[in-house]
DNA sequence: AAAAGTTAATTAAACGTTTGTTTAAATCAA
DNA sequence: TTGATTTAAACAAACGTTTAATTAACTTTT
């Protein structure tokens, strides 16, 4: 791909997720990124396909990480579990801003295309989620739980993370502007009672 | 207040939840409300004003339902908990959508002022909630956990839910139309799983 | 009780910006 | 010379907000 055209995306991604598809204007884009107004319509069509090539372009990664972590025969169920979350709060809070958008955004898009594409690549990625959890109840790891809901869970708790980052700052002492305090103390809290909480929920021997 | 004073902030509330606060246009707001254009302004002032009086109008009920669950004396740990569960579910999903404004948009916002008084509002609430907890920690019903981050997994994960409406409806096979359904299904699913979730995540019998 | 006066509510129209997108000309590389 | 980039300018539409005129609801005065 082009460097002019990844740069616009790569823009378009952090603006996306700062201020919302709608509040994020092409113009926004285009003087962040470095480019003429125009381009973005030469290289995209609209904003909105914009947004869709995105997605596409960040959906893949996810999906291959967690095949293999699904096919990994060294790990035990609960080693896949800690991965798992190690690598969806990493992604969440570090980079890829895109989850932002696919798991909160989406309802509020207008375009049905765009939604059955988030849907799509969702339910492609809880099906190697589910797996791994089933692989853990054959194994007599996990009890039985809402596979579903669980995963909703987590995603839930992290996306709640890095929306509600105000809201975190104050109850956790940390200066508003200092980015990098609050993703170290996050991530390691979030690891922690993410992990603490799945432990529990899905242990056997916990089964009512 | 005034009957059209309210009418436009009920519909504000079903617009904004619905598509955003810059995906609402105030034109939108005032045919919905059934109201002119210009009553907007000389109401409320401003677009932004108008989210401040919503949030303001909202917030109260909340914390004295907190307030008196916390107080009840005829409730143990548990029972408070699943009560907070219902309340939250049905809170969420049936009625009063501005939590999801308050809970998933306040980031996105630009006005710092809205921002504290969402903050200030959560902390408010969280008070009461981390009191409930603490109180079953000292009776020796709940195992120690992270607070703050136990109540983000409980908002995170309702509120995963009603913004993932699509992705949920074609995973339980829910016609996406049909919100009455949607609604059932997903209330009860939702408040026995985050009540599973919760018990075993704070039984003191899993204390590591 | 009727009329006059006063404030509040409501309206249609217009304001100046900003929005996403397009155009047609200019620049670049091969 | 040809085809792909890049540009500044313009487009119509939608945005939040304001204006000035009109109607409705009350108060006060006669």
């Amino acid at each position: 791909m082009t460097d002019k055209k990844t740069e616009i995306l790569l823009t378009a991604e952090e603006l996306f997720a700062e201020k919302g598809f709608d509040g994020t204007s092409v113009r926004d884009i285009a003087q962040h990124a470095g480019v003429n107004l125009a381009m973005i319509s030469y290289y995209f069509g609209s904003k909105e396909k914009l947004l869709e090539a995105l997605l596409e372009y960040r959906s893949d990664y996810t999906f291959s990480t967690l095949e293999e972590l699904n096919k990994d025969q060294s790990l035990n169920p609960w080693d896949k579990i800690d991965r798992l979350v190690d690598f969806y709060v990493e992604k969440f809070i570090n980079n890829n801003k895109v989850y932002n958008i696919i798991s909160v955004q989406s309802s509020k898009l207008s375009s049905p295309e765009i939604k059955e594409l988030i849907t799509k690549m969702k339910l492609r990625n809880l099906d190697q989620i589910r797996k791994i959890i089933q692989d853990g109840q054959k194994k007599k790891f996990f009890r039985k739980v809402d596979i579903e809901f669980t995963m909703g869970s987590v995603m839930g708790t992290i996306s709640q993370l890095t929306l509600s980052k105000n809201f975190y700052c104050s109850l956790m002492n940390i200066d508003k502007t200092d980015e990098e305090a609050y993703r170290k103390k996050v991530i390691l809290r979030l690891k922690t009672h993410l992990k603490q909480l799945l432990r529990a929920h899905l242990d056997i021997r916990n089964e009512a």
